[in-house]
DNA sequence: AGGCGAATGATAATCATTCTCATTATATTC
DNA sequence: GAATATAATGAGAATGATTATCATTCGCCT
């Protein structure tokens, strides 16, 4: 599903170009170092393309380790197995929900722009450890 | 699911008993003053109840409008849709992962304790004003 | 070119969360 | 039961991400 279609400035163009040649989501600071070398951007412009882009599809989903919000463009949206003991991710290659929200758009009067979705448990060398 | 088993002490039982009450995810915050007057805790003592809990398979789960964490006992885990435009969210009465999770898990290497499933897009009123 | 509203950047303010450290409770050993 | 080790607690300081403020600049329209 692409973003809601809009007139963007310079600068959210940036941030969203910023976004799209990343491989895994990114925080807004660290797209601000990016961005900043590149063009000379100011941190505050950042969270406000980062809310604009929100507003417009653009997916805001994991949360980092340190407790920050993590970005990616819809298309590159990947889901994932996260130990809850050493926090570690492992990327999940099929997303199982795709064809679900495929099924459930129709029936309700909601418009689905795109989903999280996350397992959380532990990995087997940690799930050894606490046993 | 239910959360590995521990010896946990008072403070970090009232914690989980207090989110046991609630019928939705509430923030560190929020249970933090209702525990303050029932039984004098320390913030701190409660977020570090919480991490302990989190590691035991309680759900960390939705971010809040302000960006804090929720937390909820896994049992009480609910999926929900949420409106990029006012924020509000809905509730999923059914969750469509359950079976899916039961499918993956014996082919992997991986414990699941519990998982998190939310859809963003525009709900139906939002939708007529973006228009 | 002139004017207007939105966008920007620097920086201060806010707010959730984590850290520090002295104190207290709990468990263990004798 | 007393002595001691270990973990938990609380108050408040520190951190770090995010948001608000405000003066300045930009983009667009006539």
């Amino acid at each position: 599903m692409p973003l809601i279609p809009v007139r963007l400035t310079r600068n959210q163009q940036a941030v969203l170009d910023g976004l799209n040649q990343q491989a895994h989501p990114i925080s807004a600071q660290e797209l601000y170092s990016l961005l900043r070398e590149r063009q000379g951007i100011g941190l505050a412009t950042v969270y406000r393309a980062l809310e604009i882009l929100r507003l417009r599809g653009l997916a805001q989903s994991r949360v980092g380790a340190s407790g920050e919000s993590l970005y990616s463009p819809v298309d590159h949206d990947q889901h994932y197995l996260t130990c809850l003991h050493c926090g570690q991710s492992f990327p999940l290659d099929h997303c199982p929900v795709q064809e679900l929200a495929a099924q459930l758009q129709p029936s309700m009067s909601f418009k689905i722009y795109y989903h999280t979705l996350e397992f959380f448990g532990l990995c087997e060398p940690c799930n050894q450890l606490i046993e």
